[in-house]
Parts: structure tokens; C-alpha cells; sequence
DNA sequence: CAATGGAATGACAGCGCTGCCAGCCGGTCG
DNA sequence: CGACCGGCTGGCAGCGCTGTCATTCCATTG
């Protein structure tokens, strides 16, 4: 099945031209540092002049490697696409790439697949994107092979795996202070799915504020959308149709946030005057809508990127991490848009 | 830096519990026919037995391929996410793999990138998603290469590779006839993105049953949005705010629709009543704003599902692609919500 | 000036698999 | 009955690179 590719240049060929070893052009390939400066220059000379591209199958083969990042998703959106964008922005600074894999954190057999993963394309590391990232399966599998894995946005913050994230309760708690700020009282929340870690945060960071201040939450207008716009349109009509309604509510993403304006709208509320809404995220949707969600920003792609430096820096030392394991927290940022304003 | 990992399972170790030679093992993995079937069976046996994976890149090293297939594109975004999904799940069947390459298309190094991807991961074949699929110099490396190409809704219909797409046309004209049955006249359209094919396909459609039925395309009321929904605000003030106002707006994808709906909220318009919207793809958000959005249905993660099988039953079989290449057309579908109603 | 030792380089085997080709077996044909 | 053929299987080299370890180089030292 041979055909007739572009004659790749190899290794050899570079070593011929610079008058080295091949052994030694491979040095510089990996970076180490026991080659004299001239001869360094000589070769990347020739590899510059051929055009020359080590063939990955082959270094892998022989190094035991893969330069292959696994991120591991539950479904496409968004989020994903945009963390991606910001791992491979990363990893072609050094030679990796990154592989994606969304897993039916159900399925009976992600055991089965992992292993394949980790087998059969020797995956040099792993990120877990949420509700991932406290898969006890898949984290038992990666902890089983000593894979380097990075956890964004944990639920569990003990763990033999670094994590990378926001500081969810504080950046909830400063959005609360805001709907605080602007005069209002009577605050709903909606709570996200329960498998993610950022849920219970977000809450948390919800409730932190609202008794610093000494406001009640009230339990009928503390309600579960799931992240998902469907579902956070039912919380939005349980808290909206009664007698007695909020004068803010805070989505704890924005797709439910949007959902709560969709229900507003069809009561015949006028917003932001009468009802302030926050989202959470700064999701593609936040400026989609009028008026304009005031929410929470992620850094998504630096977070990618720092998940996939923290596997790459690792790389290709021995597995396990040094102690300590670091945990970062990146900076989140509150975005005033127009969907907020003090109550009527 | 070899470490210690799960102890591999080799093919040898298989051929060995089989008995057989290496060489028969290797034939069933590559599902070759010249096999017995109870050599089969047992070598098959073994391989379970064993949980055996064969180790990618000795396979890839050994016959010059590497499973992998690289997805085009040029930006991260729901369209990406969800099209990639469809596609890792089609080759999950093949023991395939995709590696999503975002390209910076103006960028004059495209030529050199592309090289580095093909010659140094060795990719079997490459799925271009709009605006790559017009890409001259990508287009160029990869005929160049013999690699087999997919093009997704491509701009220029022909061309050495085959496409899988919409009848972006058709579905224009349906969704116009739509609006003119509702009995809608004054009608806008906002334009795509010019490096987009859909973008004149989607156009077309429109005018060709605006003339069809002798209803008259006022070019005052034909923007360009690029489909963004920045833009898309910009169009729709313009159609809004002039004193002869358009009873229904085409916004070519949902993103724009989107801005529209907010730009006639502003407006003071009651939507559907006094405007109707329609947009194009549904994208998530078309069903985030309210009213909801009528719009065309893409069928992606067929269209990815398609664009990956493509390749794959072509590989690793030579390289260029039997006559007639094929252009696959696959179904949209109208789908009606609440954006549109009959005009005041 | 020879001895010494660390830095730089090279020789070589082998990673796990597949391509190529030879060999085996049993049946068919002249 | 031997030549022949097609279906199946095995032997072996080698894909392009890196790990290991041996070797060479060169500056320094007594």
C-alpha cells in the first residue's frame, strides 16, 4: 500500500549534509543540551535547507512517546471549542497536538476505551474538562498508568491531579455583591447540574454573600436548570409567575440566564427595569441577547493553555507530578453589560 | 526517558497464544481477507484474551499511514464543535483518528504549516470546513500531496476533491417561499460572509423566488453582516429605521437573526407580529432568543459523519479519487418556530 | 608533556509493526 | 502422475528515529 508521498527527508539526510551523526541531529531535535553551539547551528542550517520534518510515527516508536495531549469532553459546545482553540494554540509551540475525546460518562465501557486511548495511541497526558474532571473511572485509569493529567474545574480539590480553574465561589460572591450593591433584595438563583464542581461554588459563593449582608435566600427561588436553556426556562417560569417574584435573578451560566429573559419577556416584564438578570460564563449568547447579560468571564483559553503547559513542561520527564501538585486559579473578570439595574 | 507504563501487550505475544505468525496477526488487524476463518477466530480470541491494542505508531511507522485524519478550519465555534463530533464518532468505528487544525488563513506561513502537518504526522486525509474549503494554497498543498480532501460546503463547485454540503440554494428558496406564503412582500436579506459559499448559494435562493413569484428585491434592504451578530445589528438598523420598513427580515444565519430580533426589540416591534425573522442553521442560539427562530436545519454531524467516511473507505487504498469524484448533497430540513407570522 | 576527566559525538541495536516474497498445502488439469 | 494453481501462512528486512554505551575531543593539571 505504499505510495508515492512527497520523498521525505529524513534524519539521515540532515546528518549527511551537516557532517554529523545522525544520533546527534536527533539531539537538537529534543532539545538536549550536550551539543556545541557551532554544530547546533550547522544542523538546524540543514534542516532549514531540506525542509526537513521528523516523521512523529517513528520518534514515537522509538521514544516511547506520542507528543499527544488527550482532552477529555462529555459534549461538544462552546466551551469546548473554545479551550480547544487554546490547547492547540499551545501545543503547537512545542511540538504536541491535542487529540479530543468526548466520552459517554455513563457508558459502562469508558474503562475499556480509556485503555485504548492510553495503549494503543500512548497518550503522553490528559485534560479533563468538566463533569469529566471527577470521573472516578477515568481518573482511576489515568492515575493506574501514571498518565500526567490536568483536572479543569474540579469538584474534588483533593487529588493526586493538578487542576486549573476560577475561583468560582469568590467570582459568585462578587456578582451577588453587585445585584447587592444596585439595591436588591430579592434574589433567585438558578443552580447549574450537579456533577459539575462549579455548581456547588457558585452557590456557595451566592449564599457567602447574601448572609455577609444579612439578605435571606429564599429557598422557593433557589432553583436547578442543569446549565441547559430548556430547563433553566422552567425554573425562570416557577420564580416569575407567583405573586411574589424576585426583583434579580442570578443563572448560575448563561444559556439559563438567556432563559430566564425569554420567560421575562413573555410576562411582560420590562428588563432591566424590572427584573435584573446575571448570567455566568460570558458564554457566545450573553451578547446575543438584549438586553446584554452582565456575567462572569472565564479565561478559557488561558486555562487551556496553562492545562496543556502544565503536561508539556512535564513532558518527557518521568511520570507522576513533583510535589506539591499545583492547583492554579486564573483570573475571572465581571462584565457589566445591560441586563442589570436597581430594582423598581 | 523510557518509563515504566502498563507492560505493553505486543503482536508477538498474540501470534505466540494464537499460534500463528506475527505476520497472520497483523492480517487481521488489517482486516485483510487472505485469512482463515478459524485462524481468524482464534487469532481474535488471543487478541481479546490478551486486551491487546496495537500500538499505533509502530503501525504507522511500519506502512507509512497514521490513522489520522485533520479537520480544517479557521476558528473555533459551535459549528466546529458540533461537526468534530460527528466526526471522531465515525471514525471511532474505523480505529481512525481527528486532529483539528485551525488555520489562520490570511497568514502567508499556511503553506509551510500545512507541509510541517502532512509530512510530519504523515495525515491520510483532510476535511475542510468553510471558509477553508476555498483556501487556494491549502487546497494547492494537499492536491499537491494526493491527500485525499473533503470539502464542506464548498464555494467553486469544481475542483480535484469532493464535497459534502447542502443545497443551500434550494433551502434559501424554500424558506423565502415560506415567507411569501405567510404573505410577507417587503422582505430583507442579510448577506453572509463573502468567502463563504453559502453566502451567494443562500442569496440566490432568495432572489430566485422573489423573481419567481414577481415580488421585487429592493437592494436597500439587502445587507451584509458577515454572519456575525455585530454586524448583523448594523443591517438591521439600517432596514429598521428608514420609514418604509421590510415585514419580515431573511438573516442568513442565526447569529444575525439574533441581532435583528434585538435591534426590532429596540425598535418597539412585537415580534412575530409586527416582524418576522428567519434565520439559517439552527445554531443553538436560534432557539435561546425568544421567539424562537424559524430557520434551516444542517444536518452536521451527518455532513461530518459523511465527509469522514470518505476518506476513511478510500483509505489506505492509493492516493486520488475514482472518477467521478463524488459530491454528496444531503438533506436540510425547514423548521418552523415562532419568528415568523403573517405581516400586519 | 603525559595524564586526567568532563563534554561532545558516534555506533549500533531495536522500538512494534507491515511489505514483500517465498513456501506450504491440497485440488485440478492435461 | 507430474505440472500447475490458488488459498493460506511464515520469514525477514526495514520503516525513521532514540536509548545505551563506547569513543573521541580538548582543556586543564602536575
Amino acid at each position: 500500500m505504499k505510495d508515492h508521498r512527497p520523498p521525505s527527508v529524513t534524519i539521515e539526510q540532515v546528518a549527511e549534509l551537516a557532517e554529523v551523526s545522525s544520533k546527534t541531529v536527533s539531539r537538537v531535535l529534543n532539545h538536549e543540551p550536550a551539543v556545541r553551539e557551532d554544530t547546533r547551528n550547522r544542523i538546524l542550517k540543514a534542516i532549514e535547507k531540506l525542509d526537513y520534518r521528523p516523521n512523529l510515527n517513528a520518534r514515537g516508536l522509538a521514544g516511547d512517546r506520542s507528543f499527544l495531549i488527550g482532552l477529555f469532553c462529555e459534549k461538544p459546545g462552546d466551551y469546548l471549542s473554545e479551550f480547544q482553540a487554546g490547547a492547540v494554540q499551545r501545543c503547537r509551540e512545542s511540538d504536541f497536538h491535542i487529540m479530543v475525546e468526548p466520552w459517554d460518562g455513563g457508558s459502562p465501557d469508558v474503562g475499556r476505551q480509556v485503555n485504548t486511548l492510553l495503549r494503543q495511541l500512548r497518550l503522553e497526558g490528559a485534560i479533563l474538562l468538566p463533569p469529566i474532571s471527577d470521573h472516578p473511572v477515568i481518573l482511576a485509569k489515568l492515575a493506574e498508568s501514571a498518565i500526567p493529567t490536568v483536572r479543569i474545574a474540579p469538584k474534588n480539590e483533593p487529588a493526586d491531579a493538578p487542576s486549573v480553574g476560577i475561583d468560582d465561589r469568590t467570582a459568585a460572591r462578587r456578582m451577588t455583591a453587585h445585584l447587592l450593591d444596585l439595591g436588591h433584595r430579592a434574589i433567585g438563583f438558578i443552580l447549574g447540574r450537579a456533577e459539575h464542581g462549579a455548581t456547588e461554588q457558585r452557590y456557595l459563593g451566592f449564599t457567602d454573600e447574601m448572609r455577609a449582608r444579612g439578605v435571606p435566600v429564599k429557598p422557593q427561588w433557589v432553583q436547578t436548570g442543569n446549565f441547559v436553556f430548556n430547563d433553566g426556562l422552567g425554573c425562570a417560569e416557577r420564580m416569575l409567575s407567583g405573586a411574589h417574584r424576585p426583583t434579580a435573578i442570578f443563572a448560575s451560566n448563561d444559556d439559563m440566564a438567556a432563559a430566564v429573559i425569554c420567560v421575562a419577556r413573555q410576562h411582560g416584564l420590562e428588563l432591566p427595569r424590572q427584573l435584573s438578570v446575571v448570567g455566568f460564563d460570558d458564554a457566545p449568547v450573553a451578547t446575543m441577547v438584549w438586553p446584554q447579560l452582565t456575567t462572569i468571564r472565564q479565561p478559557v483559553r488561558a486555562m487551556a493553555r496553562t492545562a496543556a503547559e502544565l503536561i508539556i513542561q512535564h513532558s518527557p520527564r518521568r511520570r507522576g507530578w513533583p510535589r506539591p501538585i499545583p492547583h492554579r486559579l486564573l483570573n475571572f473578570e465581571l462584565i457589566l453589560r445591560n441586563s442589570t439595574a436597581p430594582p423598581p
